[in-house]
RNA sequence: GGGUAGGUAGCGAAGUGGCUAAACGCGGCGGACUGUAAAUCCGCUCCCCUUGGGUACGAUGGUUCGAAUCCAUCCCUGCCCA
């Protein structure tokens, strides 16, 4: 069986390690405890933290042992690594909230049973720390002027770094030592943007215990052209199926630059590389069959077989069959009301000016004809309405009398 | 605490008394072209009952016929000094 440290390599999630070689050894020859962190920030986990979920997969499925840390405490403060802004301060509540939809979402992917992974949170120790003892046990262990040299800082000379981010880097070294020492965790995964804190961690366990301890980064998920993937008009791309519906986060992964879809297939599925590089060499109209294969796959992972189908049924029709049967009905008492007002009451135009402009331009379909007047209002013979918003959005109305 | 530079639409950034709902760029949306792609081109991009009205340029008060633009106070941020 293939060493999964080449298996990542090859696959290209590998961006730097702090030991390549020892890393490597150990993944081959032992049975090797490792952890990412994922910080509350919201609640729901989306893109980026997926290709971390999908290195801890790998790392699993090759018998290691994976421990998902979610950051009730290290949420508290705030990552300041690579962000131009100040987080915003969450209050305990949400807190607590946003961390037991992560371990939901998290349990999907990673299997906890019989101990073969762990869920911790590191408010749990954090919380308890007291300030003295932490300068003394943590604290000590760094000096400032190679804090201040960290990467991860360098976005925010400009715009001011305030203490209680500062300390983020020590909370979360301390994250490692403490699970080195309780669970014998010695490796750290996590998004390449998390490469500071990782080498604080390996080197104040190594410092407080004497023994090794190794980090290991994946590559950010990118695309071609450098900005960040996983982006939509509403934000993040939420694996929360309320937030991001199935069929939206499969249409998101059908729609990927020709350019991305190979990073894509690589890093987001678990198709065998042969097959991965036989479908990014596609050219053409013919990329197409990699894109859908590329959909159906993340969608699967995430929303699980059904929903997969599901979306890749009801995409097939749409785009394909121009068959609207399968796009999940909205409800609204629309009878007799302006077209223009059932669309802002059903949430499918955010105000009426923007339902305005959409339809003067052109861009709004009612059961297969332009409407063009602002005005319109819908009669018995609209329904059910298939409403088409631009070229690819899609909704029904039905009339609820 | 002292000095100084700032806070403008999703972001970046012009504007320094009326012609400014606010240039320009990015992003976003719609259209053309396509392969449900990219690139390109065209249009739009605060809200509302759109020949009109209402809000808006950190906050609050004030000066003025009229303020994002002037004054006062306050809040926030950068930089320098302590």
């Amino acid at each position: 069986m293939q060493n999964v440290f080449d298996t990542l390599a090859e696959r290209g999630f590998i961006a730097q390690c702090t030991d390549p070689d020892e890393v490597r050894n150990l993944l081959g020859s032992t049975q090797v405890t490792f952890y990412i962190g994922f910080d509350p920030t919201a609640d729901s986990l989306h893109a980026g933290h997926f290709i971390a979920l999908m290195v801890m997969a790998h790392l699993q499925r090759a018998g290691h042992r994976p421990i998902a840390l979610v950051g009730g405490g290290t949420g508290t403060i705030g990552d300041p690594s690579g962000r131009s802004d100040l987080r915003k301060v969450l209050s305990d509540d949400i807190i607590i909230h946003n961390c037991e939809q992560f371990k939901k979402q998290i349990a999907r992917f990673i299997d906890f049973s019989n101990g073969r992974a762990l869920m911790v949170n590191n408010g749990d120790w954090l919380r308890q720390l007291g300030y003295i003892d932490l300068l003394r046990e943590v604290g000590s262990h760094f000096t400032v002027n190679r804090m201040l040299a960290a990467e991860c800082y360098k976005q925010r000379w400009d715009k001011g770094l305030t203490f209680l981010e500062f300390n983020y880097m020590l909370m979360q070294a301390y994250d490692f030592y403490k699970l080195n020492n309780d669970y014998n965790c010695i490796l750290q995964c996590g998004g390449d943007d998390q490469w500071s804190n990782i080498i604080a961690g390996v080197e104040l366990t190594r410092r407080k215990t004497g023994r090794a301890a190794f980090g290991l980064t994946n590559k950010l998920l990118l695309k071609s052209d450098g900005s960040k993937m996983g982006k939509t008009a509403g934000g993040a791309l939420w694996l929360d199926a309320d937030k991001v519906s199935p069929f939206d986060f499969y249409q998101y992964w059908r729609n990927v630059d020709d350019a991305d879809v190979k990073t894509c297939l690589s890093l987001l599925t678990f198709i065998p590389m042969d097959e991965v590089n036989r479908l990014s060499t596609l050219e053409g109209a013919a990329i197409n069959e990699a894109k859908q294969t590329l959909a159906y796959e993340v969608t699967k992972l995430v929303h699980g077989e059904d929903a997969a189908n599901q979306a890749h049924l009801a995409a097939l029709k749409i785009f394909s069959l121009q068959d609207v049967d399968n796009i999940p009905p909205i409800l609204i008492d629309a009878n007799n009301k302006k077209l223009i007002d059932v669309l802002f009451y059903a949430k499918i135009i955010s105000s009426k000016s923007e339902g305005r402009r959409l339809i003067s331009q052109n861009g709004l379909t009612l059961n297969d004809n332009k409407i063009a007047d602002v005005d319109y209002v819908l009669n018995d013979n609209d329904f059910p309405a298939v409403i088409k918003i631009g070229k690819k959005k899609f909704f029904k109305v039905i009339a609820d009398v």
